[in-house]
DNA sequence: GTCTATACCACGATAGAC
DNA sequence: GTCTATCGTGGTATAGAC
């Protein structure tokens, strides 16, 4: 018998996702080869085709892994808080907490790798490749419903093609900022990174999505709605 | 002498620059093949190493093109704001309205490409390279600078590390929502590219904005300034 | 069932002859 | 400004070792 531990299963799995999930943040994905990533894993070249099949298989496990339990934690606080609200209807910025909260927090988790998945993440909503947007998009699906009701509930004298807009706007802030190792340095001295304090953004982002969220209707937008 | 009409001086180099904005935007710069282009533009494959020396000057050269002249009627409008106002400070919903309005009138700019290259641009401020992204930083510079000062003389009440967070939300959301296209449908009913109404878009946007830029400050946020 | 070495074939960018 | 040869690299497939 070998004196070296036995290899816990899925090891080389886990290592292929781990090391993905760096370089893709990195390099983007067409970016990566495979070749970059197996050896950074210290794997078999051969091993993402004999675990994954291809490198867009790859792809989505490594979303699948984060992002459904990220999406499931969302809604099951949104089910909490009404459970507690009773049949109230929730303060919208008790959602929007809701939703970006668990994305900030993971911000955190630098040595688990939610770090690197988040910035990733956050890159990946104006991805070029459609196969991926389309993915992204079908995992976040019941999750986007699920808050689109709950605002609504919250807000509901907003004309319904203007929640809709300001919901696409909240996103982009949020999707920017997550990326934002990743981003553009537009202005200097804004760096979420720089500061790991995921509290003090996640009330900055809140206090902003919340005042955009309810901002008042403009004439113009009123009579299109 | 041949029948067919001279070539334009830099007809091929404009090809090129065309091409290569709607290839980008839809396949992403790795994801998009020197032979691709150069087929598409209908040009001889080394072209461009002819015209501008590599792809990544053909990129740099194809951001110049559009961004140079944007962020120069950027900075046109303001100063041209500022005359009118005299000495007063500008309103902070003007600054937002001026500097959104460059990129949004764009995307009705269907026929010239404009409208290529705005979603192209909005996806790119998020670009996993770090070259292009040091580039379109460089690019923007002068520009963010006039407006950070015109906003800190709209809002003098407002702590600068505030500030700064706030037009770094601000510009996710303008970046997010001009590569809507391009971004991950999460909410349906939404795309900007739906309707191109650009001016009720403007309305849309500069009223989230400037709900968001003005929003009141939370006790945390105020105990960190 | 898990992993490795290696082969395959298509395609990429570029450089040099024309 | 074009044509084409070249060489590196890409993702994937397979055969066989553990």
């Amino acid at each position: 018998m070998s004196l070296r531990a036995v290899k816990p299963p899925h090891e080389t799995r886990t290592r292929i996702l781990d090391a993905a999930e760096e370089l893709f943040m990195q390099h983007g994905f067409e970016g990566t080869s495979m070749r970059l990533l197996t050896t950074r894993a210290e794997v078999n070249l051969a091993a993402v085709n004999y675990h994954f099949g291809s490198k867009d298989a790859l792809i989505e496990a490594l979303f699948r892994r984060r992002l459904d339990p990220m999406n499931a934690a969302r809604i099951a606080t949104l089910e909490k808080l009404e459970t507690e609200a009773g049949g109230r209807a929730l303060a919208a910025e008790a959602i929007i907490r809701a939703f970006v909260g668990e994305s900030l927090r993971m911000i955190e988790d630098a040595k688990g790798g939610g770090r690197n998945f988040i910035r990733l993440l956050g890159r990946t909503y104006t991805e070029p490749s459609k196969p991926i947007r389309v993915l992204i998009g079908q995992l976040y699906a019941p999750t986007m419903e699920r808050y689109k009701a709950a605002f609504e509930r919250a807000l509901p004298q907003m004309p319904r093609e203007e929640l809709v807009w300001r919901m696409h706007f909240m996103f982009g802030t949020l999707s920017y900022t997550l990326a934002a190792t990743d981003a553009v340095q537009l202005i200097a001295g804004c760096k979420p990174e720089d500061r790991h304090d995921a509290r003090l953004l996640e009330d900055r982002l809140t206090a902003f999505l919340f005042a955009g969220l309810t901002a008042p209707l403009k004439p113009a937008v009123r009579k299109a709605a």
